[in-house]
DNA sequence: GTAGATGCAAATGTTTTGCAACTAG
DNA sequence: CTAGTTGCAAAACATTTGCATCTAC
């Protein structure tokens, strides 16, 4: 109701179409909400449609990226996707030990996005941002051996 | 001066060797001191000694990783690396225009870093942490024109 | 001398691309 | 109808791996 909206409206602002695929892949997103691989999009969409192809999976992901619906994070080695649509970006920490993502709200981030803008003019556009670290249970069970 | 020590300290107490390639793979990390690619090593330890395999390169960037001298980020869909040794982490501002990397002091983030230590009980290990955003001279120019 | 490291070449896995057939507008 | 989109298959690309040879310790 909302994604889907601006979905459309960019597809035809710039003369290109809405096709089953592109719509079932932005479903998804929305549903997973999540960091997702290509390749999970993709079994996630062929069990809704027999037959759409990994490569215009990707090729929707990355039109889905210019019209800054979706952002790509690394994790972990692999290229994840997230919607970023009107949630609004968000940000996570992520352990280095057990690789949970913990989820952190924008306006924990506020202050420092302020700050850039204030001292480097930079405006962060942040669809995800990760911040590496090591959560409290791992800090714990470590102490002494790594991984 | 510095790193050198640490990874020889590493290698020995795990039981592994110094070799020249390894120590190649380290003096151009040092010497670039950004975000380079596998290839970019490669390249440049290819232009000191004649024969070193690629797959060295990766398998030294791995180690270094291990060792946490090493970090990585995906800039721009390539996976790059960057020495963390002993100066610390740092911080860059990457602009989504112009793909400009602008650093960031540590002091600039710490607040940050404390707030996520309080109130989530984790350690920010961040080697490297990239805020995406737009730079001011590019938000001058665009005004109005994506990409 | 021996365990570990290397170079080579082949395998892997992911992402991209060319193209004829198809379809949304 | 027509330009844009798709599925397919092949290509491209980065990264990893097996193994015989070599070498740091």
């Amino acid at each position: 109701m909302c994604c889907q909206q601006e979905f459309l409206k960019q597809l035809r602002e710039r003369g290109f179409r809405l096709t089953p695929q592109r719509e079932m892949v932005l479903d998804i997103l929305h549903d997973v909400s999540g960091h997702v691989t290509a390749e999970e999009v993709y079994d996630r969409v062929s069990r809704l449609s027999s037959c759409v192809d990994i490569s215009t999976v990707y090729r929707t992901l990355e039109l889905l990226q210019d019209f800054h619906l979706v952002g790509v994070v690394e994790i972990d080695g692999q290229r994840r996707y997230e919607l970023l649509g009107l949630h609004g970006p968000h940000f996570h920490l992520r352990c280095n030990a057990c690789n949970q993502l913990v989820r952190i709200e924008p306006n924990e981030i506020q202050p420092l996005i302020e700050q850039m803008q204030q001292r480097h003019g930079f405006q962060i556009a942040a669809g995800d941002l990760i911040l590496d670290g090591v959560c409290r249970e791992c800090q714990t069970n470590q102490s002494g051996g790594t991984a």
